[in-house]
DNA sequence: ATTTGTGCAAATCCTTTGCAGATAA
DNA sequence: TTATCTGCAAAGGATTTGCACAAAT
């Protein structure tokens, strides 16, 4: 079974605490903070272990070539922006049932645009 | 502009008559039946550019490396089986607005699941 | 004529893996 | 103890790029 490392406890953490979907990447570096000697394959195995273990999603985007990570805290969905490119989560609950032929265990919506701030001048983006 | 060539109306075409989601791969090994000499580069660069101008979406699942195209004939959505993989259009519309904080230009659904097929013996999966 | 696209091979990027030592149970 | 986890470096796989030639406008 899953063991308890000091490592996967900081990464789960830093998921926790990050609410703008950051990359394996921008984990290892937070992750340095705590861990000078964290290895990046680390990063990846905790990933790929705490993704099949359904703790955390794996989000991926048309056009960008690598994974972010999401510690889903309550049931959200997505929405990405085309220009600034940062992901909001967008707190809508899809009730109503679609009766769809299949048995359906998760469901993930992306809604795809241009945010609020990019919208008004784009200020902040 | 883009430029009309052999090679992207062979992949184009190859998009509108697949209904199975391809990989690039597949598309290469198909497109090589028409064009012996085509290379998997132009198809590469054919979706890229056709993913651009908004024609044909890119999938991307959690847990697989490589990406999938579509050519969405109508605006559908997809439901994804984890037993035997395969993607499945699901035919609904989400017409029912959402009042999000942004201006949504585009709306992607996933469905994740076990497929009919599969749930009643996985006679063919 | 000029600009964009193609094929090939080599390069790049993100992610995974092998292995020996370290750590949790 | 012993099975799993880590760090490092090296490998892997999907996608991209440089270049010279070909094709489109």
């Amino acid at each position: 079974m899953l063991r308890k490392t000091k490592q996967r406890e900081v990464i789960l953490d830093i998921l926790k605490e990050s609410r703008n979907h950051p990359t394996a990447e921008e984990i290892y570096i937070k992750a340095k903070m705590f861990m000078p000697k964290i290895s990046l394959s680390t990063i990846y195995r905790a990933l790929k272990s705490l993704v099949n273990e359904g703790k955390i999603i794996e989000i991926k985007l048309q056009g960008e070539s690598y994974s972010r990570y999401d510690y889903p805290l309550k049931e959200h969905q997505h929405f990405y922006c085309r220009k600034c490119k940062r992901i909001f989560d967008i707190d809508i609950s899809l009730d109503g049932d679609f009766e769809l032929p299949h048995k359906v265990e998760e469901f993930r919506a992306l809604f795809i645009g241009v945010c609020n701030d990019c919208l008004k001048g784009g200020l902040r983006c």
